[in-house]
DNA sequence: GAATGTTGTCTAGTTGTATAGACAAATATT
DNA sequence: AATATTTGTCTATACAACTAGACAACATTC
């Protein structure tokens, strides 16, 4: 069917070199060249991308080569390309302010029609160094792990974890079968007022487990999100890692 | 020369599985998830890692693929290796907090002993739909563009781009020659009491341009920082976009 | 309607990555 | 001192990535 399409004007890209030799290959290069570009703030969903032939010849590769990349992009849905016409833009990525606000659907709120999380799995473990040292626990405490993906208009956004002491959410399997909402059983447990005491943030190239939840290419760049939330008196009583795709949302500090 | 290594108790890995014709390159894999466990805050500096040989049969790849992984994650500075003795944990990575104190030694104070910034570059370029976007100027404003590398203990951290609007700081060039400080070039203009007003977070894999000013390899993950700096009345007065070796230095965002 | 531009698909050759084995050299353990 | 463990280096082979060319199919331009 037909679209809305700049076939006039189509856009310029300024890329960075790609490098031979350096384990990534060409072809996943130039995917990630094209995702920056895309991310722009000035791109617009429907403009059209230099051809092929234009793409192969500025990366000084085969197009072959260049078409491989596309068809990545054209998978995670950053592109639409159609026979005889061309390659346009097929969408922009969504802005994750960061701060106190810990509802995923609030912060998100005038980018996407649709939010929502869905907790897939919930099992019950114990504190490792890692979790027992956030939660301010000891080595073994009885922990409520879960894995939720969020998704916005339908496309994955952040493949998360959170964990939860069992004595403070004795019955959070039950309730989240329920409620499906953290935010109700925080409020059902009397942590109603918890809020977010601190996010450390870093990136890492996408792992396979996390690339089957996010729908995107392993190796890709995620942010890496841990966070710790806290209650009235400023125990932790929830903490959690998130992996961002990076390409479909950024993340933005206010300092307002 | 000899070093105070754990010898007796190896960390133990957990590793991501890792994907065959993902594009990477399985060493660059192997070295990634290497990396992330390295990052985790309880490991710490001369820690004895798995043997060559266990870390093959971890990975299911061969003994070399292996030693390509740690040969650059020991080029980056995150691991040393001694014939005959094993392969030991080298440094952990800093913690940047994300707000509104703009001035990068201040804000990792306690962390590195020695904290500096190289301004290597600074010319006279016209505003762009990018630049002109954030700074609320005419497109074709003339802009002093400034590039630098940000060290910590003499390892590269951020590699950096500000850009200024020449009408505001008409000598920045000789200022800069002058004193090599942003602070004290904002001072003397009285923006003295300038703030950050936001700052955007993305990730991205590293070009070869910043991998060379990073000296990390091409395609490493990075975190792309992109802000602005007001002044007392709320006009920007400076934009950046530093990119951020992911395993050298992880942000956070303090909410208190 | 013809010519040109662009994406999509097929077959085939060259180069780089991963594997494999062997053995030297240094250190740790017994 | 002997043995075991571990890193470092050499040569060689199989498989994956990149290149190359040709041509079909669809759309745009003249």
């Amino acid at each position: 069917m037909f679209h809305d399409e700049d076939m006039t004007n189509p856009m310029k890209f300024d890329f960075s070199p790609i490098e031979r030799r350096a384990g990534v290959a060409m072809w996943k290069q130039i995917a990630e060249v094209l995702r920056t570009e895309l991310s722009r703030a000035e791109v617009s969903e429907g403009e059209k991308i230099p051809t092929e032939q234009e793409l192969a010849q500025s990366f000084e590769v085969n197009r072959h080569t260049v078409r491989r990349a596309i068809s990545t992009l054209i998978e995670e849905g950053f592109l639409r390309s159609d026979q005889g016409r061309g390659t346009f833009v097929a969408r922009a990525p969504l802005v994750y302010p960061i701060g106190p606000r810990t509802r995923f659907s609030e912060n998100l709120s005038g980018q996407a029609q649709e939010v929502y999380g869905d907790i897939f799995r919930t099992t019950e473990v114990v504190a490792d160094a890692y979790t027992a040292e956030l939660l301010e626990v000891d080595l073994g405490t009885a922990l409520f792990k879960c894995e939720s993906v969020s998704y916005a208009d339908g496309t994955p956004v952040i493949a998360g974890t959170r964990w939860f002491e069992v004595s403070c959410f004795p019955n959070l399997p039950a309730d989240l079968r329920e409620t499906n909402s953290i935010t109700k059983i925080m409020e059902k447990y009397d942590f109603g007022d918890y809020r977010r005491k601190e996010t450390r943030i870093t990136a890492a190239l996408c792992s396979a487990h996390n690339a089957e939840l996010l729908k995107i290419s392993e190796g890709s760049p995620v942010l890496v999100m841990e966070s710790i939330n806290v209650n009235a008196s400023g125990a932790p009583i929830q903490i959690g890692r998130a992996y961002v795709a990076a390409d479909r949302m950024h993340l933005t500090v206010r300092n307002d």
